[in-house]
Parts: C-alpha cells; sequence; structure tokens
DNA sequence: AGCACGCCGACT
DNA sequence: GTCGGCGTGCTC
C-alpha cells in the first residue's frame, strides 16, 4: 500500500530517527561495569527522565544491556549524535552515592590510576554493585495491631489485654506466645501481617566491657588529641599500653556530642572478638562491617548508618566508606598492618581513605600503633601528624628480652638449652608459653650457612634469589643477574642452603619434649575451617600450656597467663628480600614481644638469632622504636626508598613472555622522565607470564600523570596492565 | 567479553 | 547459490 516515495522515507526513519528523537532529550554521561574491559572513560546516553549523578541504569552496549552508573548531564557536543542511545532502564530513584562518597571515587581512581567503575564496585556494599538490580531483601511476617469490634471469647479478650501490650512482632514468636489465639485475633481483625525486612543480627560471642580507671598517660593522650588545633595524630603507644580504653573513651565522647564514629580494625584472626568488644561497650548504636560477613549482612548494617540509625561503626577496610553524614572521630587502629592495603584494583590505602574524610568532614583522624609504619611516623617526625605517645604499660613493667645467640648455643631439633630450661619452668609453675616460628621468605634466598652472610646486590641493598633453572643469581629489584660460584665471597664456605623446619615439625619436637604439656598449633593449615582461630585461642586461653604459630600468634592476642614467648627463627625475616622486611621483621617481632606477661605476671621474651646485634635486635630489646627508625631511614635514604621516593610497580601479563616483556620495555621508554627499575620476570599467576617494572618518583602528582598517560598510551594493547601503586610489597 | 561482520571452502 | 567455519574489530 505504501507509495514508492514512502519507501526511501522508511529507510531514512530507520537511519537516523534517534538523533531526531535526542534532540529534545537529555544527554547523560554514565561509566559503565563491563565483565572484561576496564572502561575507563564515560559514554553518552539519552533519557526522558531527569537523572542524578549516582543512580545506577542499565544500558545497551554493543548488542547487550550492562549495569552503569551516572556521571551527570552531557552536552550535545561533536559526538556523532546518531550513536547515542536511550538508556533502558532505571535501576535507582535516588542516587547510590552521595556527592562526598562520589568524589571520594574520583580521588581514589586519581591516586591508585584505577577506573572509576572499579572504585565504585569497591565502595559498594556487594548487593548494592553496579551489575545487580535489587538487593537480597528477605522478608518475614510481622503483626501489627488493629482496632477491631469483633467479639472475643471471655479467655481470649483477658489474653488479648497482655498480648497487645507486646505488637508489633515477628509473626513466629507472637503464634508461639498466643498458641491457637493468634488465628483468632488474625481472623477476627485484631491484628494484621505485614511483611518487613528481614535484619540479620550477626552471631557474636558477647564479653561485658566496661570502662576501667585511666592511667594518667592515657587521660593526658585523650586531653591532648581533645583539645588539640590538630586534625591528625598519631598514638605510638607501646604494647599492652591500653591504646583500646583511649579509644572507647575518645569515641564516647564524639557520640555524646552527637557524632558518628568511625573505628576501624586489621583483618586477622583476632578481628571478630575486637569487634565485639567496641560492641558490647556501644551496645545498640553500633553498626558492624567487616569481611567475613554475608552479602546481606552488609547490605543491612550499611543501611543501617545510611538511615543514619547507627553513631558508631566498626569494621574492617571496607568500613571506611560507609555512608556518613555526620563524622566527628575517626580511629584506626594497628595502622601498619598490610590487610589495610586492597590487594586488588583500586589497590588503595585506607589510611589515605580515612585521611581525606578527615578532613572532608573536619574530624580528627587518630592512627595508632606499637609499630607504626614508616611512613607515618616520618610524617609525624616532621610534624604532618601530631605525635601522641604511651609509653609505659599499664601493668607498669615490658617484657624482659634475652638474646639467645645461636651462634653459641647447641641447639635440641630447632630449640636452645636456655629456651628449652624457659619452657620447662613455666610449664612448672603452671603458665602458659607462645612460641613463634617466623615463615621463611617466599624466595630462595643464598645464605652462608657458615658465617651467615648473605649474598645481596650491590646496588639494591637487597637479597639475591637463587633461580635454579640457570643455576644463577638474581636481584628481584632491578633484575640484574649475577653469577654463582657457590662460595661465600666472606668466609670462603660452600655450605648455603638449609632445610627449614614448618609448624608441623616443630610441634612434634615440642611434644616429645614435653609429652605432658598440651600444645596448640596455629597456622594457615590448622586455621583454615572457619571459626577455628576463635575456637583454637579459646582452647588454649582455657587449658593450653604451649601455642605454636606462624605470625598470626604475634598479632593482638591478650592472654594473662602468658609469660614466656619464644621465637624461633628471629632471622628469617632480617633477610632483605624486599625494600621492607626489615620493617616487617621489627614489627613481628616487636608485636610478639608484646604478648608476654601483660597482667601482673613479669613477662619474658626469648629470641633466637644467629646476629644479636643486628640494629633490627638491638632496637627490640630495648623496645626503642625510634632508634629502629633512625637506622631504617638511613637505609631507606639510601636506597631511594619510600619515605623518601614515591614508587609504583606495572605489572604486564600475558600468554607470551616476550610479548608482556615488549609493552614492558615501550612503557619504560614512555617513563623516561621518572626512575625506572625493570622490567624483570616474575612469579606466573593464571597461566599468564608477568613481567615487572618498578618505577620511583620523588612528586607524587607526577607519578600519577605519567602513570596515567602511560595508561591511556597502551589501552590498546593486548597486554594486560596492572598499577599498584605505593606498593608495600614488591614480589607478588 | 561477546557479538556482528566478512571472507573463504563445502555442500544441498 | 548459501550455510557455517572462525579471524578481526568495536562497543555512546
Amino acid at each position: 500500500m505504501h507509495p514508492p516515495f514512502s519507501y526511501s522515507h522508511v529507510i531514512y526513519l530507520h537511519t537516523l530517527p534517534i538523533s531526531v528523537y535526542n534532540n529534545f532529550m537529555p544527554l547523560y554521561n554514565v561509566w559503565i561495569e563491563h565483565s572484561a574491559l576496564d572502561l575507563n572513560q564515560t559514554f553518552t546516553y539519552s533519557s526522558e527522565s531527569v537523572l542524578q549523578r549516582g543512580m545506577r541504569v542499565k544500558v545497551p552496549f554493543n548488542h547487550r544491556d550492562l549495569g552503569a552508573v551516572i556521571m551527570g548531564p552531557a552536552e550535545p557536543s561533536s559526538l556523532d549524535q546518531t550513536k547515542i542511545k536511550p538508556i533502558s532502564e532505571i535501576i535507582d530513584e535516588q542516587p547510590l552515592l552521595n556527592d562526598e562518597l562520589f568524589d571520594l571515587a574520583a580521588y581514589i581512581s586519581d591516586t591508585y590510576v584505577s577506573s572509576m567503575m572499579s572504585c565504585f564496585k569497591t565502595m559498594l556494599p556487594p548487593a548494592l554493585r553496579p551489575q545487580l538490580r535489587h538487593a537480597p531483601i528477605v522478608y518475614e511476617d510481622w503483626f501489627i495491631r488493629q482496632e477491631s469490634k469483633q467479639p472475643l471469647t471471655k479467655k481470649g479478650q483477658e489474653r488479648w489485654t497482655e498480648l497487645k501490650e507486646l505488637l508489633p512482632m515477628k509473626a513466629s514468636e507472637f503464634r508461639k506466645l498466643a498458641k491457637s489465639h493468634a488465628k483468632t485475633y488474625l481472623e477476627k481483625g485484631y491484628i494484621k501481617i505485614e511483611k518487613r525486612k528481614k535484619r540479620p543480627e550477626a552471631m557474636f560471642i558477647e564479653k561485658e566491657d566496661q570502662a576501667v580507671a585511666l592511667t594518667l598517660e592515657q587521660k593526658t593522650a585523650i586531653q591532648t588529641i581533645l583539645h588539640s588545633k590538630n586534625d591528625v595524630f598519631l598514638l605510638h603507644g607501646v604494647t599492652g599500653s591500653g591504646k583500646t580504653e583511649v579509644f572507647m573513651q575518645l569515641a564516647k565522647q564524639a557520640i555524646d556530642q552527637g557524632k558518628q564514629v568511625l573505628f576501624l580494625v586489621p583483618e586477622i584472626g583476632l578481628t571478630p572478638m575486637m569487634i565485639s568488644r567496641v560492641r558490647s561497650r556501644f551496645k545498640q548504636n553500633i553498626a558492624i562491617y567487616h569481611s567475613q560477613m554475608s552479602a546481606s549482612e552488609k547490605y543491612h548494617q550499611y543501611q543501617k548508618v545510611k538511615n543514619d540509625e547507627v553513631q558508631i561503626v566498626v569494621g574492617t577496610r571496607s568500613a571506611c566508606f560507609m555512608p556518613f553524614s555526620n563524622l566527628g572521630l575517626i580511629l584506626m587502629d594497628e595502622e601498619h598492618d598490610t590487610s589495610y592495603k586492597q590487594d586488588s584494583m583500586p589497590r588503595y590505602h585506607t589510611r589515605d581513605v580515612v585521611l581525606w574524610r578527615g578532613k572532608r568532614h573536619h574530624c580528627k583522624v587518630v592512627l595508632a600503633s606499637a609499630t607504626p609504619s614508616l611512613e607515618s611516623y616520618a610524617r609525624a617526625y616532621r610534624n604532618v601528624y601530631e605525635l601522641v605517645e604511651l609509653k609505659h604499660r599499664i601493668s607498669k613493667t615490658m617484657p624482659n628480652i634475652h638474646m639467645i645467640d645461636l651462634r653459641e648455643e647447641e641447639m635440641i631439633q630447632g630449640f636452645s638449652k636456655q629456651l628449652l630450661d624457659a619452657i620447662a619452668l613455666r610449664l612448672q609453675k603452671k603458665e602458659q608459653v607462645i612460641l613463634l616460628l617466623n615463615r621463611r621468605g617466599y624466595l630462595p634466598v643464598v645464605k652462608c650457612q657458615n658465617c651467615q652472610e648473605v649474598i645481596t646486590c650491590p646496588d639494591c641493598g637487597i637479597a639475591l634469589s637463587y633461580h635454579k633453572s640457570n643455576d644463577s643469581l638474581m636481584c628481584h629489584c632491578c633484575g640484574t643477574i649475577y653469577r654463582f660460584d657457590h662460595t661465600c665471597p666472606h668466609c670462603g664456605s660452600k655450605h648455603f642452603f638449609d632445610r627449614g623446619m614448618g609448624t608441623e615439625k616443630l610441634e612434634q619436637h615440642i611434644a616429645a619434649l614435653f609429652p605432658q604439656a598440651h600444645i596448640i598449633r596455629m597456622d594457615a593449615d590448622s586455621t583454615r575451617k572457619k571459626d577455628a582461630h576463635t575456637k583454637l585461642l579459646e582452647q588454649f586461653e582455657k587449658e593450653g600450656d604451649i601455642l605454636i604459630g606462624t605470625q598470626m600468634v604475634a598479632k593482638g592476642l591478650d592472654f594473662p597467663n602468658v609469660t614466656l614467648v619464644g621465637i624461633l627463627q628471629a632471622d628469617a625475616g632480617l633477610v632483605r628480600t624486599d625494600y621492607r622486611a626489615n620493617e616487617i621483621a621489627y614489627e613481628m617481632i616487636e608485636q610478639a614481644s608484646g604478648r608476654a606477661g601483660r597482667a601482673e605476671k613479669e613477662g619474658e621474651v626469648m629470641i633466637q638469632t644467629f646476629d644479636p646485634h643486628h640494629y633490627v635486635m638491638e632496637s627490640v630489646i630495648h623496645h626503642n622504636y625510634k632508634e629502629f627508625f633512625a637506622k631504617e631511614m638511613q637505609y631507606r635514604h639510601l636506597g631511594s626508598y619510600p619515605p623518601y621516593v614515591f614508587m609504583a610497580t606495572i605489572v604486564f601479563s600475558h600468554d607470551d613472555e616476550q610479548k608482556a616483556k615488549q609493552v614492558a620495555v615501550k612503557a619504560k621508554q614512555q617513563l623516561h622522565d621518572a626512575r625506572v627499575l625493570g622490567p624483570i620476570e616474575i612469579s606466573m599467576r593464571m597461566k599468564k607470564k608477568r613481567v615487572r617494572l618498578l618505577v620511583k618518583d620523588k612528586d607524587r602528582r607526577h607519578l600519577e600523570t605519567i602513570l596515567w598517560k602511560l595508561v591511556h598510551e597502551l589501552e590498546r594493547s593486548n597486554v594486560k596492565m596492572e598499577i599498584n601503586m605505593h606498593p608495600l610489597m614488591l614480589e607478588e
């Protein structure tokens, strides 16, 4: 029926109608969530509705619908108007992210050179991530009171006067109480059913926790923080000095002023216990957020904060993104802990996030640790942060530390006689012992078994790694390969490798030596099951004599009856396989020492070492962090490491190693105005060969700028590139 | 990633 | 002629 001319008209309508239509429709830029591509650019779509920044939508993208987040209105620019498609679905009626969180996403994207979408995904609880339509909300029936004139039996009327006071109540609970009456009340209209969102309450081990009297030192610390004109504090308190109590009192102050508090704890086995302590102090006013919670629990806690139902949030890393409206204080416990840095994109550090939020909310931020990170202490040293110190234990005495010089000691199955005697003494006194075994470095380090000399790179100052395939030594910092002649340059010995001893083997030995003792082993193997960590510790507290384990027994434990801590291979961490090796070694030994003698009984620490005069050991003996700091800063200065420079690693991965290397070399050329080390080959992951560059720059902004430029220029390459800004470890 | 497009060989 | 093999390239 169509006349000939209308045929061409139809074609016209099919090729250009959208542009005609779009002249009347507002345009929006959106960020798209793509399963494979890390799209770090906005795309323009049209919509009839008025949309706000931070709302989630669905958009057609290359023949399918994808989740996206609105950035804001777009100008009808030079972009080919015919390409613009309409938004297919609007998910949120209100923006999911408020202005502050949106700006925070932009800050993280900027400083960690990662896409905006990856930031959104990290900041939101799993249930609200862009690709999902709805949060998994579980409903349950509740009974609500209602007026009714319908007659009841005498008995029914009597029960009703009692029961009506309890409403509203969960239907299942009411039925238990009212039995058959429930049905009658419902039929006669005295109650009605309402569907309510189920509120999953996490399981907690309730421990009574009450405010305790403060020491003068604690009081002074609190007063300093409250009345200082500064906003950021580094609370350096020795182990057992009562930092937590200082936190609690500061938090209470802020809450009493009607403000919100964020209390961050590291992600370790003890996290649930620490959280329950804070919870028992603050009761109903609290939201809890940590990695072991389910998606629906996280969602619920997130909503509580968003609806202003709580005044304090306690949680691990991801809790730093909670949607606060009126933040008055941020507390970050154990600020040196590596679990505060995310190990996937965006590789943000929680410390940076809380400093940013603190500034935004004009609130105080307290970073605390017995062993602060070198970066934080350096900032305190330069008065960027105000240093507040707790130098004394509540129990008054720090544990005595004995170095056991293994060069002069006879060893029995990995234990020196001195240590064995000390253990026997404690067992006799019915006191408890913790034995810490260092994990050896993950790279095969070449260490002379005769004189303990470690072969290091003359340029980078870190230990060389042995590569079996070509019987050579390689520096994993700069990539230089050295010949290995199997002779110690120091003493001429030819014995280089030793067989390390695992926790399991040591447990067997100690069990054979002390057959009557109850020994509990804690390592990656024995704590794999859910809650195994908590159970093992409860068991130890109740009936254990000896707790033996890897670094996880060094952190946060607070058992009053532990009077001896033995560190078996203290030197393992002193080998510089990484620029932070000594910092980690110091932290571990100092933290482990802190587990001894926390109450009235005096504590003792025994450290087995081949190198008792190493500066890490000497600083530990005197519990002298400042001494360690000064020495370590010299090393960082000489080797050009943080905090003297800003660093980033770039990992290139591909099936073909040569291809990855080619792109890395190209990248290195582009980064010519920074100091670039590598490329070096690193361990494979996901069946891909990987190659790494290390970039150093004195100017943080400059480093960010050149890396962003690199990202844009290598976007089209088929070699995957991952940037780790301010890495805490070089090897992955 | 996916999905379309395109260019070639095999087959009703 | 046309069905389907998979290499290439793009996604508002």
